[in-house]
DNA sequence: CTGAGGTAAGTAAGCACTTACTTTTATCAC
DNA sequence: GTGATAAAAGTAAGTGCTTACTTACCTCAG
């Protein structure tokens, strides 16, 4: 069951630890499962650094200390492999999925979705969006491969991005668009399409979490270097002003009240 | 000058019409400089579309409607190549590059700025945040290859994200900022980090035209169809009034006489 | 008749994937 | 407990194809 140690001291020619095998030394021998699931992981950490025809079946089997020919018993072809990573990256988080296919539960909607769904039923609109926001961020920073795995899959126009689309994206827009119109048919928010108050809100958690990837990374994070939570915080803070309905009427654009002044013959 | 055209009909053997060479037939013998400059753009749409290690120097040269050995005659090495589409795509819109093909639009910020500073001088808030979306998303609709150029940069590691970055990036966080914290010292906008502003705003608009991009495509958009000039309209509504000072009793009028109440405990 | 634009046909290295073979280990009659 | 055994984990050394890059040659404008 535990992972080896069986005969960690024994042979000793299997693996030397000089080189490679940054991952896990992995010396001994596996069961297939535990093996298999082994080189998904490693696989998922290749792919999301170099993309997936970036990766060569070679690197997987060094850095999983393995000889090539493993890897493709475990799995007919890359493609193969790809798809595992698919069913692994679909449903590891619940930690309800060994391997199955059987989980519907997508892992980002379910982690945001708790603390989410209970500030709602609350009406704390603030806890809600800082919930979410956070969730987000934070699922963005302990996972950053799945964020580079995600965009280079959507570039390279492989399956994931999509069943992502599907099984994340299109389930949060759907659950935080109709809380919105909600809010709204109460009074709270005024009246805007409530998916472009969800693309404006995810977009800028996103691409901050893309831009800290990818340009701005962790421990330096000299371009805009704030905690989630205060991020969390001030975005937040700027949507639900921004989309309250009790809101001062805003600035000087409205100025049809301002006719005498400097009517600088803009559009009507 | 112009595009050959000059032996259209000539030897016939040259480029069967028949398969690939979906940009150019490009059969006649060019001067070297159209012909380098023609192998670039062939490059920044491969490129763009599958990613510099997907890209294959044979489908390059395929493509560009000539033998291998022609690209390897311009360029030494394939590193090279990327190297000149850097040049092209981070300086080829400002006119002080070698080879620069004046017909296309300014580079980025170049094209943001025109517009934005206009608005800033007129201190019309709106009209600032509403250009900058507007500029922003239309380039990337009108230049959807540099939007996956991009990503796949700052992906594969290329310099491309950096050189963008510090071009293009950088310097709107500067300028936006700085207007930003301005309008904030005429009691206009309330005290928030202003490039806390400038990652959402920018952010929400990039990630749309990003998700628009890769998951959402033109003519279908489905998952959320509005214009350009709507979206900006929104996200720039739900901007200001997320950022406005707060104003409790409302008072449209100039802000920058009135010292006595707003002034909220805000400087350190 | 020279030199620049262009090509066909390479080359060595690298790629996904196989084949033929050698351990290791769980199992079960004895 | 043994030890024969079958199945599975593992490997070394390929296979044929593709890759970035070269070499030797051609062709035609000036």
């Amino acid at each position: 069951m535990s992972r080896a140690t069986t005969r960690d001291g024994g042979a000793g020619a299997a693996a030397p630890p000089s080189q490679a095998a940054q991952t896990a030394p992995a010396g001994g021998r596996m069961a297939a499962d535990e093996r298999r699931l082994q080189i998904v992981r490693v696989a998922v950490r290749l792919f999301s650094e170099r993309g997936f025809r970036g990766t060569t079946t070679k690197e997987i089997a060094q850095a999983a200390g393995v000889s090539e020919a493993i890897i493709f018993r475990h799995f007919a072809t890359k493609d193969d492999l790809y798809a595992a990573i698919i069913d692994y990256k679909a449903c590891a988080r619940t930690g309800a999925c060994p391997f199955a296919p059987e989980t519907e539960q997508p892992p980002f909607v379910e982690a945001v979705r708790r603390p989410v769904e209970e500030a709602m039923r609350r009406g704390d609109d603030r806890a809600v969006f800082e919930a979410l926001a956070l969730t987000m961020m934070q699922h963005h920073q302990d996972d950053p491969e799945f964020l580079r795995l995600l965009m280079f899959s959507a570039l390279e126009g492989h399956q994931l991005a999509q069943i992502f689309w599907d099984k994340n994206a299109r389930v949060l827009y759907d659950f935080l668009g109709t809380y919105i119109r909600e809010r709204q048919r109460r009074g709270a928010f005024r009246d805007v399409d409530p998916l472009v108050v969800v693309r404006a809100f995810t977009g800028g958690v996103t691409h901050h979490s893309l831009v800290n990837s990818l340009w701005d990374p962790d421990p330096a994070r000299r371009i805009l270097h704030i905690t989630n939570e205060e991020a969390a915080r001030e975005f937040t803070e700027i949507l639900l002003r921004g989309i309250s309905a009790d809101a001062p009427a805003v600035k000087p654009a409205r100025e049809r009240k301002r006719t005498a002044a400097v009517k600088k013959g803009k559009k009507k």
